[in-house]
DNA sequence: GTGGCATCTTGTCAATGGCAAGATAGGATC
DNA sequence: GATCCTATCTTGCCATTGACAAGATGCCAC
């Protein structure tokens, strides 16, 4: 499928961002060199400048993706429940793109195709919120409930992903996140 | 004060680590140097590597002290609430040593400081879980309950950090932190 | 004052990111 | 079918970096 014979390669950049992901997931997005991924597609060690222009211009690419994934995952719920354990799955699941995206120093955070991609995921994410019962006594704030809402799933992924969690947590991320996020909405 | 004058610098070692901050706060992890740290230090780039060994293992050094920090502003805080807003307030006052804290990949976590300094502030946070009222409905899961206060504090420190809040959220991370804190333990 | 150790320097090497210039492939146009 | 054209990829190069080795210098105990 990829092509790998003649001048060209086939999919390059596809090829390029999926070694990315597996570089990334391995030893974190320090550990990434162009030079490797290229040796990986095979190509010469210039050949990603073309269609990324330079290494953030790579890592915008992974993070505008993971965004649409993201919304992609969080579309896909049917309460607020889960939302929140669709967002700590899709962390453990994509671990690389979620790894990028919220560290906007390592790209180009204000770029077109990713701040349209955030915003799709944003929306997604306020949509599970929406739905809570009226009669809470948070009510009012519906944004305030969303932003406790985001921060809780996404504390638990960031120190699930560390690994800064104790072993007592079990290996079930899903399982573990539905413990905690019942702690903020217990009526629901 | 640093004695810079002589063959020797004064203090290297808190110099380095220092400087380390400044770079990290400003433009992140990855875009430091040990030469470029070096440089600001005035020595001549293999100095840090006397005092460091390596990279990793100034990041280490800057792990561990951070967690000591961590700890100490954790045992100020009167109650959950107070905790909370502490554990913000250290990741915003100490933007650069709580990023590498939690990125294990960039420095060696198992290191002997590091474990200790961490088993410190883990004893502190759970110390304020500690002063929760019994008559909760999760009081029987004491640990589910810190579990879920460090998620959200964390969560809402990274998102804060990495500057994915929208802006309505305000300039003033404690008042901020506390409003979403009170939403996780409302009874108190 | 002498030996010993911690501290710092100079010199070097492989690897990396990024740029420039050139080569090749695969159509589009005539 | 010949020619142009553009996207794609290559080779060559340079400054910077991390890491290592070997040597120089300052400080302290004895």
């Amino acid at each position: 499928m990829t092509g790998t014979r003649g001048y060209h390669h086939g999919d390059l950049r596809r090829a390029l961002l999926t070694a990315a992901v597996s570089v990334i997931e391995e030893s974190g997005p320090g550990a990434l060199s162009l030079r490797d991924l290229a040796r990986r597609a095979g190509v010469s060690h210039a050949a990603p400048a073309h269609h990324f222009g330079d290494k953030a211009g790579l890592l915008t690419a992974l993070a505008a993706e993971g965004f649409d994934l993201l919304a992609e995952a969080l579309g896909g719920a049917e309460d607020l429940l889960d939302s929140g354990v669709a967002y700590v799955d899709f962390a453990v699941r994509h671990r690389a793109h979620f790894e990028v995206m919220f560290r906007p120093d390592l790209y180009r955070a204000d770029a077109d195709d990713v701040a349209a991609a955030r915003r799709r995921a944003g929306d997604a994410l306020h949509a599970g919120v929406a739905g809570l019962p009226q009669g809470r006594p948070t009510a009012e704030d519906p944004q305030g409930d969303a932003l406790a809402a985001w921060s809780i799933v996404h504390g638990f992924a960031t120190l699930w992903l560390a690994g800064a969690l104790p072993e007592r947590v079990g290996d079930d991320p899903r399982a573990a996140a539905r413990e905690v996020i019942r702690r903020l909405f217990p009526e629901e």
